[in-house]
DNA sequence: ATCTTAAGATTACAAGTGTAATCGGATTAT
DNA sequence: ATAATCCGATTACACTTGTAATCTTAAGAT
């Protein structure tokens, strides 16, 4: 299996526009992420820089611009930082992980009819 | 509430052994951790001073060695990167998470059973 | 009283990160 | 043609992190 880059915080914001949207121009980028303003345009630049250079991102020029797109799944990224949060945190143990995570964060009712759904679909 | 230092990866190893047993001296924590033989003693010993200065860890002399003691508690430790983590790769939602997991990570038997029953009590 | 030892304190240093300004070349407007 | 603009590339810089060696000082050994 291809060797996951590994993606900071911050760079993982700029990740899940492409994931969103590929094929993004940077400015895309600066506008989908302009609502929370956190960022001036050349932070986001640079993040959307060292993406490619990790091996994160590819891009084709269209024109004079450069339409990125990820050249990693948010599946496998995903998989693989919460694997080792899991790993980190809990020392690998799944169980305590969803304890914690069931008892203090907000499900709808809905939602837990799903989850108990989930669980019966898996036995073992 | 008082507002956590932030603990880095390497950090946390060497918390979880103060977490584990409060009151250990330097040299306690190298054992404990000599097993993995992942590091130096200096190392280990560095982890610590970092982790005196963020005030993470306390400390009171006893006789020429210091015992060192957690001034956060693991629980509100983990309950804060935990959320962390639920914010910035999930964007907050818990369910897809949770789904993630589920799906992907071992459990037992008993251990589903156990997280129907968490479920079934915390209607909403 | 000295010498050794061991513990905490200080210093080191490269890589990664957050955050951004500036440079250089191409494109568009005048 | 020339000037203004825009975009990606390069450079910047402080802070954190991983990893560890060295320094200082006090206690224990001889």
């Amino acid at each position: 299996m291809k060797q996951l880059p590994r993606i900071s915080q911050a760079e993982w914001q700029v990740m899940k526009v492409f994931w969103t949207k590929p094929l993004s121009t940077a400015n895309d980028v600066i506008d989908a992420l302009s609502d929370d303003a956190e960022w001036k345009p050349a932070t986001i630049k640079s993040l959307i820089n060292r993406l490619v250079k990790k091996g994160a991102l590819g891009f084709k020029q269209e024109g004079k611009v450069y339409l990125y797109y990820p050249l990693v799944t948010e599946e496998e990224c995903l998989q693989a930082e919460s694997k080792s949060f899991l790993q980190r945190l809990y020392g690998g143990a799944l169980k305590p992980l969803l304890v914690n995570f069931l008892k203090h964060e907000d499900l709808t009712k809905e939602d837990i009819e799903e989850l108990k759904q989930i669980l019966n679909e898996r036995k073992s």
